[in-house]
DNA sequence: CCTTAAACATACGTTTTAGTATGTTTAATT
DNA sequence: AATTAAACATACTAAAACGTATGTTTAAGG
């Protein structure tokens, strides 16, 4: 049992620094070798427990970068309850972003970066992305749903096409930010939205 | 004199080539064999013509994507007297993604594209493709500005701010469109975005 | 017409990468 | 303790890509 256990531990490091590849230099500039430098493994790690890069591009969506996204802006949608719902997204999609940290502002989101990169040539990988989208839409859509139904909303908003509206201007931002130098772009967007949930407040 | 222009136009049609490559397979994923199977040209050509890849993506950037937003989503903004503000931006923002080609829905915006795949990589391609963006948030603010002085959308409005929302919502969306085959995201988006224009507007 | 240089084409050398095959070590089982 | 299979490491093959070097054609100029 012991070397389950130990199996899980390199293919978690594997994953883990795959992440951090794709996440810096992308999918497609990433290769084995370059995994294999940062894991200090061989390659005949990688393939014993590996079929390809695809196989390990999968498994990085499924499980870290669908986390990140579940941790950092589904789950804190949840409890909705005895909150100001305006109130909580304009925390999540903006006072958030004011924390980021330095490579999360120069490198973007890793779940966009993919969206983007291979979004329309992988459909393996379109499918796990899009589960992942929609279920962020889905969630959305419903706290901002209960926010109408609260009354704190104006019930003159279409809950989804808020929550489409506030999950792309806020994946736009983010690649758009990797190629400034500054917080500019993130404050503006920042008086922007505040702007939008202002104005659909009640 | 003869010889420039056969010089020119075999030029423009690798670069035209090379833009349809990178946009359909992004820019690290397209080979200069790929390239050169798409010109039905050599090799030899290739680098007589341009020193390497990186040479032709920046020209690429300059010209072509450069053009296209420009001729799309700048120009429109500039004759914007005896026009009213809000339409003529909702016009450009969500009339025209309706009539966007199969090939523009399933394939984003090539700015964006380059922007999330290389962004932070590149340094070349990061300062080209930043000006291109200045340009276009600085004309969409003095067009909003225009606006507020005419009394057709709220003085509350931070011009700034609303074009960087307006174009990294546009952006965003135009990827995550990329994981989708239908249009709901764009009709979603639209109704969002109308929404906040609404709003603002006088 | 002849020279020369530009506009290509072809062939080659080198490097990189994916993937495999085979060897070695480690841990579990009998 | 011996066996066996998993967990790796090392070595190798094949393909692809970049870039160059060199050849050939085409056009311009004297």
């Amino acid at each position: 049992m012991q070397q389950d256990l130990k199996s899980k531990k390199t293919q978690d490091l594997i994953l883990n620094k795959s992440f951090e590849l794709f996440y810096r230099k992308g999918f497609n500039k990433t290769t084995i070798p370059d995994i294999m430098k940062e894991t200090s493994l061989s390659k005949g790690a990688f393939y014993h427990h590996f079929k390809n890069k695809k196989e390990v591009g999968k498994k990085v969506i499924n499980g870290i970068i669908t986390n990140r996204i579940l941790n950092g802006f589904i789950n804190p949608l949840m409890d909705y309850k005895n909150k100001n719902i305006p109130e909580l997204i304009l925390n999540i999609f903006t006072e958030r972003i004011k924390h980021f940290s330095e490579k999360e502002k120069l490198q973007g989101c890793p779940a966009n970066n993919l969206i983007n990169e291979i979004g329309c040539n992988e459909s393996e990988f379109r499918v796990l992305l899009r589960s992942l989208m929609d279920n962020w839409i889905d969630v959305l859509s419903k706290t901002i749903t209960e926010g109408v139904k609260a009354k704190q909303i104006s019930k003159n908003v279409n809950p989804k096409a808020l929550a489409i509206c506030l999950i792309g201007s806020f994946e736009g931002i983010r690649g758009i930010r990797k190629i400034y130098d500054n917080d500019e772009l993130f404050n503006n967007y920042v008086l922007g939205i505040r702007t939008y949930i202002v104005n659909i407040s009640i």
